[in-house]
RNA sequence: GCGGGCGUAGCUCAAUGGUAGAGCGUCAGCCUUCCAAGCUGAAUGUUGCCGGUUCGAGUCCGGUCGCCCGCUCCA
């Protein structure tokens, strides 16, 4: 395979000239962040789905036993996109889904009030060089030196900093206060504090933009929920929110999930459906869409197992993507670091990444799943905030518990736009330059019936042939059926919508009933019965 | 939110401030016994939207919306 990343360009053309993707409400200049599906990508979409709960919910991972040697539970819901929005004050989205933001006036950056100082010292070009100025011994104050570095590199590097503006009156604060309490000598964060502030007296110490310099603004929340009104009346008491992630419809279904259906931990509950995000920047065809579809499962657990669980999803959830035909170099499992693991994540326990490499991402990776060990976190929020008693009593251990959550999540719409993106293969060599390459589970199209020519009885021969074919496999996808213009063109158009195999009826099929399968992939043109096809189809869909 | 680029037919792109075009695709008919996208013909545009300059704007100017790239963000 080659290295060279796929045009994103090209994808997306082809994804509209198909009916795969196309821009929401585009006849109206479109709308930033939100795609609808045409034809084939709905299909696409779905199968996607379909697949997901065949192999999760209906058959349990696929009949496959879990670590501890038994068959594994996973029973639906489908839980409101609206709910009472305690639910999300318990699950932390509202408080931090409207993390404080800070606005530079001199260059528009925002910046997380949170982060300022791990930004500081991480990534600002000016600070990391002012630090340098600083008495290299006791890290005291230099006034000549930071005076000079105001006037050369500070002036290129931190224009808008109030040290290289008024170089004189900030360090004559400085100096006051340095003088005012001898004992004790400023911190990084003060001194920094006092070199970000021109008019101390009116403004107070300021903390500066990582950026340019200049004093950032108060903080703001910035609202990642999207918000709408339950009633009449547009007040603060009927306020909703649109849900962030379908998780929290499954915690809260906890408790009637196991009043109602006989499942004992471990089990899993799992869920499709659509998600809202106010994302800053949604970019990147659908990777990053304001509205998008979630496939989750939250397994619970003994808190002893969880690590055990952990594992096994992780692995298994890789191995379903490379089933679909996401394997290769393209897909890697990324385990967390530390400092990177979410709120609700165990220090020490595991959250990894399932990632793909699109066109957008190369050389790196952008996630289409999240395996997370989410411990007793959401569970007991939810009991502490709503009172209920979400323990379970486990008979076999005489035990009385709240069990740790697994938490594999996944994109579908992600997932369909890496579908996309892997099955996107350029040609030259053929009439289309370019076929769709897709795992003939997730083709939208399944297959293709062309009579080679209009006449001699063919068309007929093949009608019937299609007929059987939709009766059979319709559900999965659609059966094409042409009979207009050159088999070749008729060729070119199942390549770029990745129809796995065309069924041709020629002269030979009135003598001796066989068809010939043509192969999308290697062109590869093989003979069969005719009346071997269905069986031919189905194994090939592994039916 | 900032900086840069872009916006003309379904797609890819033309058109000195002076009548909006081509190729591909789509559709119809013909031809075709397997990748020769063949042959003939047809449909398709308030040039993203709004305003301004001009006798006249796809073209120049301002605004706005959207897309792409970089920064930023990504519980």
């Amino acid at each position: 395979m080659s290295d060279q990343p796929k045009s994103m360009d090209e994808i997306m053309a082809l994804c509209k000239r198909r009916g795969f993707i196309f821009q929401a409400s585009e006849i109206y200049g479109g709308i930033q962040g939100f795609w609808d599906y045409g034809p084939l990508g709905a299909q696409l979409k779905k199968n996607l789905r379909d697949a997901w709960w065949d192999d999760v919910v209906m058959t349990g991972c696929r009949g496959q036993a879990g670590p501890d040697g038994q068959p594994i539970r996973i029973v639906p819901v489908d839980s409101c996109i609206i709910q009472n929005p305690k639910v999300w004050e318990a699950s932390g989205h509202l408080a931090g889904f409207a993390d404080p933001m800070r606005k530079c006036p001199g260059c528009g950056h925002f910046v997380r009030a949170d982060h300022l100082w791990d930004l500081l010292a991480e990534s600002s070009v000016w600070f990391n060089d002012l630090i340098q100025v600083f008495d290299p011994h006791t890290g005291g104050i230099d006034s000549p030196r930071l005076l000079q570095w105001a006037k050369s590199k500070g002036k290129r590097l931190a224009p808008n900093l109030a040290l290289v503006r008024q170089p004189e009156v900030t360090l004559s604060w400085l100096a006051t206060r340095v003088q005012g309490q001898p004992g004790v000598p400023p911190d990084m964060k003060e001194l920094t504090r006092y070199i970000a502030t021109e008019q101390l007296h009116e403004t107070g110490l300021q903390e500066p933009c990582p950026r340019c310099g200049a004093p950032l603004g108060e903080p703001a929340p910035f609202k990642l929920m999207f918000e709408s009104y339950a009633g009449l009346t547009q007040d603060e008491d009927n306020k909703v929110y649109l849900r962030p992630e379908t998780a929290q419809g499954i915690f809260i279904n906890y408790k009637n999930v196991l009043d109602s259906t006989r499942v004992k931990v471990p089990f899993g509950i799992a869920q499709t459906g659509k998600a809202f995000r106010n994302e800053v920047t949604p970019r990147n065809f659908t990777f990053r869409s304001r509205e998008f579809e979630q496939m989750e499962i939250e397994f619970f657990c003994h808190p002893d197992e969880s690590r055990k669980w952990y594992e096994f999803w992780r692995d298994w959830r890789m191995n379903w993507w490379e089933s679909l035909g996401l394997a290769g170099v393209n897909l890697q499992l990324r385990e967390h670091d530390a400092d990177e693991l979410a709120h609700y994540a165990k220090t020490g326990a595991g959250t990894s990444d399932i990632e793909y490499r699109f066109p957008f991402t190369a050389p790196g990776f952008g996630e289409l799943e999240g395996v997370a060990d989410r411990t007793d976190f959401d569970l007991r929020q939810h009991m502490e905030h709503s009172g209920a008693k979400l323990e379970y009593f486990d008979q076999e251990r005489n035990e009385r518990y709240l069990p740790h959550v697994i938490e594999p999540s996944a994109g579908l719409d992600r997932g369909v736009l890496a579908a996309i993106c892997e099955a996107f293969t350029p040609d030259p060599d053929r009439p289309s330059k370019v076929y769709m390459k897709f795992h003939p589970r997730l083709s939208p199209i399944k297959a293709a019936v062309f009579p080679l020519v209009k006449k001699d009885g063919m068309p007929e021969v093949g009608e019937k042939l299609r007929a059987e074919l939709v009766r059979r496999f319709g559900r999965l996808g659609s059966i094409d059926f042409d009979e207009k213009q050159s088999i070749g063109k008729r060729y070119a158009r199942m390549d770029e919508a990745g129809c796995p195999f065309c069924f041709t009826i020629d002269g030979d099929t009135m003598q001796d009933q066989t068809v010939t399968v043509r192969h999308r992939d290697t062109l590869a043109q093989d003979r069969i019965a005719l009346d071997a096809v269905l069986a031919y189809l189905g194994e090939k869909l592994g039916l």
